[in-house]
DNA sequence: TTCATAACTGTAATTATATACAGTAATTAT
DNA sequence: ATAATTACTGTATATAATTACAGTTATGAA
């Protein structure tokens, strides 16, 4: 995604919506219509924008011939994480697979690959694909995905504080894990949201 | 889904391939050059006729204006099966969601809402959606919807000839289930391709 | 037998749509 | 300082697309 500009993302966001939400592409004048502008040609300079951007393809001569890339279309698979960086860097994205719209509840911003047994006691196994939010405000008993001093886990938050969290393991084998976040570096990447286990 | 006929199916499959593979609707004349009508009437004649028979919707003066209807696009939740009929059958469905093609290497026919705690030693909670394949050739080994004298549950396969079926319940609480299928009505819905999990 | 439905051909007209060209103004990169 | 990019207005036009009307032929139901 080659930083769209502020008004581009407005552009292809209601591009996105219009797509799910009436099953086709809109028009150039669709497009103008809702943005307020005067001419279609407004709408057509951005879309040869996007193209070049690479979010989006054009075919020519076609009405309502617009079709979302794979990379924006599809919501990132991260697999290992690696240390330092954002957790949607390129180098953790080991896929990307379609989006999903009405299945889950919430949005879904990536999906992570389990690894190990910490929360087989909920039925969150190894390989399986959790679905987080990145926007929802993490609170107790959430299921959250944390970044330790750079080490990605997903644990059960319990407790929170200014001067302690706690995150469990489901898994009678392994102990709570406490955290002073005054003294180690703590973010939460997001929210369990949904699961999804293939059985191929 | 009022019985379309032979023709009205095929270009509904058309339509739903093309809205998958292009992202947008086909119009009148690429329908009519795909099947061969010398006419864009006859495309016309038919998105009529689909749109009658309740399996799609048409926005007039729109170009492309095709929207597959809910119960056509999404796939069927089945929750409790009703004794005898089939699982199909309209009473059973309970919503239906989005297809996801891509996400799951199998085709998914149906999802059934998980009841009870007999299989979560491998990850299968109550209230999960598991995504069922109709037609994958029941295997040992696999986790499998069977219809045991009218009554429907879900099991591994472990161990299948003809004068002997053995379902097991995932959770060492439970036994075995044996089954003589000379004696025992038997009838497999499906295999368990996929899990749905919704942290709502 | 007659009527409705299905599955088309053929023609035509309105309107929906893509898209080029010529500008303007502000911002950002070189 | 100059060029490129962003974000538009305004006009125009070829063509893409919907969709109505008038038929034909075959089939199955009332």
């Amino acid at each position: 995604m080659k930083n769209l500009t502020k008004r581009q993302s407005e552009i292809f966001n209601y591009i996105k919506e219009e797509i799910e939400n009436n099953g086709y592409p809109p028009t150039r004048s669709e497009i103008s219509k809702t943005f307020g502008f005067k001419s279609p040609n407004a709408a057509e300079d951005h879309l040869k924008a996007l193209k070049k951007k690479g979010v989006l393809d054009l075919a020519a001569g076609t009405s309502r011939g617009i079709t979302l890339s794979n990379q924006s279309s599809g919501i990132p698979v991260i697999g290992l994480v690696s240390a330092g960086g954002p957790i949607l860097a390129e180098e953790n994205i080991e896929k990307t697979i379609p989006n999903n719209p009405g299945i889950l509840s919430h949005g879904v911003d990536f999906y992570l690959k389990v690894k190990g047994d910490s929360m087989i006691d909920v039925g969150i196994f190894e390989n399986d694909l959790i679905a987080i939010n990145k926007n929802i405000p993490v609170k107790k008993g959430s299921i959250v995905v944390a970044r330790i001093n750079n080490e990605v886990t997903v644990k059960t938050l319990t407790k929170i504080s200014d001067s302690q969290v706690i995150l469990r393991p489901e898994n009678s084998s392994y102990p709570d894990i406490e955290i002073n976040p005054k003294k180690d570096n703590l973010i939460f990447e997001g929210t369990c949201v949904g699961l999804l286990r293939d059985f191929s």
